[in-house]
DNA sequence: TTGTATGCGTTATCAA
DNA sequence: TTGATAACGCATACAA
């Protein structure tokens, strides 16, 4: 039972009487005659023959139809709404992705990518964990293997890489709460420092305090790596003896965070603004005012540098950014008390 | 310029001085003599040769050493996680995970499916769109292919197959509203009302009813595909003549709905208890009583079986049920005003 | 311990 | 239009 052969090229040439390159021709719209073909076809259906895409890769290109992408966390909807923008991309193209996810540790990263090389993909897609380091894809660089980084760029390797908007985005929301009176600010960030969306993200948030004369007050800034963290970063600001009248959050946990550690304070008088949206956003009380990103334009625009790799474009790297957007929903507007 | 060929097992061979199938035995840890191994891993190292997974898979089982995962949307957490879960117990038997969105369309599922096996996949997973059909999955079957279904069960297919508690944990969620002495409850399901998921927690919510002694009103069950037409199904449930004092919603997108929609009506005083956990429940106002699944228990657990059927297990196809927790947090502990 | 011959399923080349 | 032969990169079987 079970694990009986499957038809071949050559079981479905001996069934008709050619031979397997015949059928081939056939598979593959080559010069056949019309009556060949149509006995092929009919041996196709009633063997139930299917091509077997791993010869064919192996064979035709030594590059598998496939494109290996890397993400820090499944589970995540902005990085699974990543995939999802790479995945339709791609697909298009009769492209299949092969998806890992690091958990954030270089370590993991750098083997899921060495099994995408052994499997000779043919492009690589990579959201580069907090501390990993690309030097070693040199070679498969200068090799032709396109790779394109997202949301982050790559350390120690220059290449293709599509980010969002971070700093200007961040300094918009700030310049917001600014607008809206405040002067004293706090900014929630995700750890480590070094991240670089975490680094861009404050890099704005001092923009639009210089932009408006305020001061930097090293006490305003805290961080947390989980929801859980956040919030209690959250509380450490707002005990402070001269604490912020406004929070801006550096991404989606930290949202959540500020956004739990005041309903659990029962304060609805601090403003808040969160770098990306999230799904609850206007249900909150206040609704949540939000810097949105767009993971799904992200997913795409990578996967179309990548495509335009494979087409043949050799021109140097080159960095994208795509927009964020000023969503005002009510937290964000909410005065100084 | 790119390009260049990348080294074979042959080059690494003639390198050395030996034959390529000496170069295999020193990577698949054959009997070699030391000195040998020794002069194979330098010039290996010099040459920069990584293995081709793709030729190594095809010789040795005609099998591709990944598994086919079919979801309905990347970008939805539950199935994120799901797939997250699939992932990291796959990958710990060297199983890769390739990974196709359908849509929740039935003709995108098949293709997904005809790609995955063309690639000769080990094993195929699938959460099966709305209105699918998988008798042409039979022959696959009867040639031992492991095939598991997860979330839904499969039409027109005995497979293995993993779910959550649906109408076990529908009934305990509905129970406890009506132990907070609620007798008119709403229920907001998802559509298709065919869909497997929608139907186990609709009887699960009649379950409850009928324990205890409450009529089924079918005025009392409406529909939504989305967020937003969640929030009108709870809108025409509220604008009831004899309105309910408190909604179950059956999934998560249902759940947010009815969420905005009371938030936008200001209403505070309807309990709810939502299907699914949503990351910011507890910082609505009331914070939201929940029915949460366990989505990357249900990855693993398919994973699991995945992985027994390739180590053999030929025994009948099992359904695999994975409980669910009632969380409490206000929302469904309000009483009927 | 190492090499030779052969095959996996497909396509390229060249000839018929 | 079709076929014979070789090749892709690796592993198995057997011999040396």
């Amino acid at each position: 039972m079970g694990a009986m052969r499957r038809p071949t090229m050559t079981d479905v040439a001996r069934e008709v009487g050619v031979t397997a390159k015949t059928v081939s021709r056939v598979l593959n719209d080559g010069p056949v005659a019309v009556e060949t073909r149509e006995r092929v076809l009919a041996a196709v259906r009633k063997l139930g023959y299917q091509p077997n895409l791993m010869a064919r890769n192996m064979r035709v290109g030594a590059r598998d139809a496939a494109i290996g992408l890397v993400i820090p966390e499944m589970g995540n909807p902005f990085f699974g709404t990543v995939a999802g923008g790479v995945e339709s991309a791609v697909r298009a193209r009769g492209l299949t992705l092969i998806v890992g996810s690091s958990d954030e540790a270089a370590g993991l990263e750098q083997s899921l990518i060495a099994t995408f090389l052994a499997r000779r993909v043919s492009a690589l897609m990579v959201v580069p964990a907090a501390s990993s380091d690309h030097r070693h894809l040199r070679s498969e660089r200068v090799a032709g293997l396109p790779i394109v980084f997202l949301d982050r760029p790559s350390a120690g390797l220059r290449a293709d890489c599509v980010v969002s908007a971070n700093r200007e985005g961040s300094r918009t929301g700030v310049a917001h709460l600014i607008v809206h009176g405040h002067r004293r600010i706090g900014f929630v960030g995700d750890v480590p420092a070094s991240l670089y969306t975490r680094r861009e993200r404050l890099q704005g948030y001092r923009d639009a305090l210089d932009g408006a004369g305020l001061p930097y007050d090293r006490a305003l800034v805290e961080t947390g790596h989980d929801v859980e963290a956040a919030a209690r970063a959250t509380m450490r600001l707002l005990s402070l003896a001269d604490p912020p009248t406004a929070l801006f959050a550096g991404n989606n946990l930290a949202s959540m965070g500020a956004v739990v550690a005041l309903s659990r304070a029962g304060r609805k008088d601090v403003a808040v603004v969160g770098f990306d949206d999230l799904p609850l956003a206007e249900a909150l009380d206040p609704p949540l005012t939000v810097v949105a990103q767009d993971p799904a334009a992200v997913g795409a625009a990578a996967a179309e540098m990548v495509l335009r790799r494979l087409d043949g474009d050799r021109s140097r790297a080159r960095r994208t950014t795509v927009p964020t957007r000023l969503i005002a929903r009510g937290s964000g507007e909410l005065p100084p008390r």
